[in-house]
DNA sequence: TTGAAAGCGCTAACAT
DNA sequence: ATGTTAGCGCTTTCAA
């Protein structure tokens, strides 16, 4: 049998209005009779049972974090800097992965309604015509604020990255080094941010007047946006990359649009026989882990994981006390760019290739 | 207002309890009364309020998980285990990092108490002094399971790695290659694994009865036990490494035991112009990520973490529903080696060096 | 099969 | 400053 705050009462000879007034530290109470009744939650180990505070209060000061893929290592970071603005204001980040399947990502909003939490964090899983279940738990008055994918149509509040921008600030790196032939690697048209960086990309080349040639530009589905796996981005990436280095005239620099395709353009660039930056130049949007351990140094658009996390649950926490207008608050974060070897001065006396020879 | 039981009573003309034998599922309710209520919950969008249903069950069907560094690749995949285990029973998982902080996981465990959530799979922060959270929690009736690092002297239940028996398969593998002069690049001591994997190694070489060199083992702190980082692991794997690469004989092969001192080790082996496995042989215990871009492919001792997790949690459920005796199950699971050419044949030919030069 | 009502452990309002 | 108590929303008797 739990210890009850009477249990604790009762040891410390005390009312339970009095044990609750030590809990709560917001209604003095003489400090012989509060040390009492510290002793006895000492001895007995008492824990406060939170459904029955929850059930009079109404708050659990629990934030939920839905993501999409734990296991994509861009995600984790968005958690722990929820997790730091979370502590900060005295709550507690539950963190749950739905997988990248709409299905999930609806089960797990459900389960934090009936669990009441005051908030969540949400990164949508990538499927557009499908966001009917944040659309109308935010109409139920559940604070959300949707991190880094950015669903359309809803009026939400959001914290991401400014994709058109920072693919910008990539391709026109690309041109300010030299280059008026860029070919693009991109992900999934069916997400946003996929979109967003082409017109970025886009943007860039007319700014600089110059062309927009279509077959530079390749496009396929990829299971993670913005993170690093030797999945679906990476092979997509290989086999879209070949594509490009093929063709006649190739390409002489190509943004690639993530880090997973970066990876497989890599691959590529190997497997080609190809030298970078000599032959081509490259730049992808994202960080590649374990990258400084390549050469050349990629230059990559670094995104603010952290950031947008620490932001996010920040914002989230000024909806749940009611200090937002009802309208919906948008942050958009910049990437930054690292411009490295890729895409700089590279001394080929010192290298081979982009990574060791692949098979 | 949020919509309660009685608002849905209401609305189908039915009793609380009617409502109530509807959600449950278990007690028969008449054909017409279940679709009024189904009717009226859809149209409430009701969610049951789980504080006051947990108030009245004593039970959340919540597992915590309390993992010691989200930021590392390694345990993500013991959430998606444990997450699939929770989920083919009902159980929500709710994921908590504690940043490898013994004062913050005392905070998450007591956190946890008050949630009352029915168990909790904990990876514990390295510090054996102070385990005393963990065990008064298990005292206290918390069903605890502990994975891959084992907390000592406590009597828990546990998923885990042998450490040792993996450890020695991997310097076995070495001997089996062919050496005889075996160096080892350990993490901290002040860790159980660290101790297990040291444990191995030795044992592996009185096994071959070749001698236990002191002076080729290296130990240091590392802040990520079974994972990759540039931080601490890496630097003291670049720095270690390069102290047993410089001794007079050089070893000839090294046997990494964590996949951020292999990665610093790989880093030094560039940096001192070696070559692998041509003049050294490497094996790592832990896949190091990406590694599958560089050149020699490592040899790896692969860790089942998502295995894990799906034990840990089916152990977990076990022990919550009661089946379990009381003496504590202990699982030890074993890293698979994958041999591969940086202990192999590896031509030359087609390498330069393990990884592109290095600065 | 359904309804009425007690009570889970806590907070907060009120009384003292 | 402290004690008493109603009631949060649900499940679970128990009675009808």
């Amino acid at each position: 049998m739990p210890v009850t705050i009477r249990d604790v009462a009762k040891r410390a000879r005390v009312s339970v209005g009095t044990v609750s007034n030590v809990l709560g530290g917001l209604v003095a109470v003489r400090p012989l009779l509060y040390e009492r009744v510290q002793k006895a939650i000492r001895e007995l180990e008492y824990h406060p049972n939170s459904a029955a505070r929850s059930l009079k209060t109404r708050r659990t000061r629990i934030l939920g974090m839905v993501i999409s893929d734990i296991t994509n290592p861009f995600f984790p970071h968005l958690a722990r800097g929820a997790e730091e603005a979370a502590a900060e204001h005295g709550y507690l980040l539950a963190v749950f992965n739905t997988d990248e399947r709409v299905e999930r990502e609806k089960q797990m909003l459900s389960a934090l309604r009936t669990r009441r939490v005051d908030g969540v964090l949400l990164v949508i899983a990538p499927d557009p015509a499908n966001s009917t279940h944040v659309e109308s738990a935010v109409l139920a008055g559940l604070p959300i604020v949707c991190l880094d994918r950015i669903p359309r149509g809803i009026s939400v509040d959001s914290v991401g990255i400014d994709n058109a921008k920072s693919a910008r600030i990539c391709v026109r790196h690309l041109i300010n080094t030299g280059h008026t032939r860029i070919g693009m690697l991109n992900g999934s048209m069916r997400l946003q941010t996929a979109r967003d960086r082409l017109r970025g990309y886009e943007l860039a080349l007319r700014e600089a007047g110059l062309p927009i040639d279509e077959e530079l530009v390749r496009s396929s589905d990829f299971r993670i946006e913005s993170g690093f796996t030797m999945g679906m981005g990476t092979e997509s990436g290989f086999s879209m990359g070949k594509e490009l280095l093929l063709l006649n005239p190739r390409p002489t620099a190509i943004f690639a649009s993530s880090s997973s395709l970066g990876l497989g353009l890599i691959h590529a660039i190997n497997d080609l026989n190809i030298e970078c930056p000599r032959d081509i130049a490259l730049a992808v949007f994202d960080e590649i882990p374990g990258a400084e351990f390549f050469r050349p140094h990629v230059t990559a658009l670094s995104q603010p994981a952290y950031q947008i996390g620490y932001q996010g649950a920040k914002l989230i926490l000024q909806r749940i006390e009611g200090k937002l207008l009802k309208k919906p608050t948008r942050i958009l974060l910049e990437g930054e760019l690292r411009a490295r070897e890729s895409t700089l001065d590279y001394h080929p006396k010192n290298a081979f290739r982009i990574v060791d020879r692949i098979r």
